[in-house]
DNA sequence: CGTAGACCCTGCGCGC
DNA sequence: TGCGCGCAGGGTCTAC
């Protein structure tokens, strides 16, 4: 499921059903994700309380209780989040589950378990480990070509390291990387010490759109999720480079080719990206 | 300090 | 058909 755009479609699916929702009980029935679930601790945070907003920071999914309290779910490598009917048995992986009042469930599926819940007070998140030491929102205006100019101050490593570090921009993952990275003609091994103002303005635009695009294309599978299908909507979504090794780059006809960064596959094209 | 690599874990598709 | 291998959208920790 997760970039910043599945986690964006999948608030704004849920928001609609969840919301004046109250969560009835909680069942953990495998505890061993990023970090341990404590049981007590997210049972007693939730039960009885009315589900009033849904957030997102980063690729964490923010429910707000009533209370005070917020629920955080992250959704890992493997992760999905859907609605079921209560009465549906449990599919294997579903590791957490929130008993809701209309006969529903909220499901927490993740075979990888890099996946991660848990409740905090909703004015304590900021201050948090999970939260405190997070970079900029993409789609907010803080995202500005001078702003990751300034951001990419002293240092020298790649371009494309540097806009999946999440302690400088959030949500941005591996395949919107390589997208955005085409997207600006920028080369992903470019250092960001040899990018100049206008490269940086036009890398900001290309995130910006990459990932509006990614939202609402995804916005598309809005029904498969009401139907508790719960599937991803990354074949929606019209990829440039990723996963395109050896066919032709859109652009300029070149074809596209992989190489690994920081051990993750990375595409690129080598006629249009300098 | 900034960066690269290992690691956490399961499932899938591929070549043999 | 069965098996081993490489690969997968995230994040954190350690070692240089």
């Amino acid at each position: 499921m997760p970039e910043l755009p599945e986690i964006e479609v999948l608030r704004r699916s849920l928001e609609p059903l969840l919301v004046g929702e109250r969560i009835a009980g909680v069942r953990v029935r495998n505890p061993a994700l990023r970090e341990p679930v404590d049981r007590r601790r997210l049972g007693r945070a939730l039960r009885g309380r009315q589900i009033e907003a849904l957030r997102r920071r980063a690729k964490y999914l923010l429910i707000d209780l009533e209370g005070g309290r917020t629920l955080v779910v992250h959704l890992g490598m493997s992760g999905r989040l859907t609605l079921e009917p209560a009465a549906a048995p449990a599919a294997r992986h579903e590791h957490v589950a929130f008993r809701l009042g209309n006969r529903r469930r909220l499901a927490f599926r993740d075979p990888r378990r890099f996946g991660l819940v848990l409740a905090l007070p909703t004015r304590r998140l900021a201050a948090d480990p999970h939260f405190a030491h997070l970079g900029i929102e993409p789609l907010g205006p803080e995202l500005t070509g001078d702003r990751l100019r300034r951001l990419a101050h002293g240092r020298r490593g790649p371009v494309k390291g540097f806009l999946m570090d999440g302690r400088l921009v959030v949500g941005v993952g591996n395949i919107y990387a390589c997208e955005a990275l085409h997207r600006a003609a920028i080369h992903p091994r470019r250092s960001v010490a040899r990018i100049a103002a206008a490269r940086w303005r036009r890398l900001a635009a290309a995130v910006r759109a990459t990932l509006e695009q990614a939202i609402a294309e995804g916005g598309t599978t809005l029904n498969d999720f009401a139907d508790g299908e719960g599937r991803s909507g990354y074949f929606q979504v019209s990829l440039r480079v990723y996963g395109r090794e050896g066919e032709p780059c859109r652009r300029c006809g070149r074809p596209i080719r992989r190489l690994v960064m920081a051990g993750r596959s990375t595409f690129y094209c080598p006629g249009c990206q300098r």
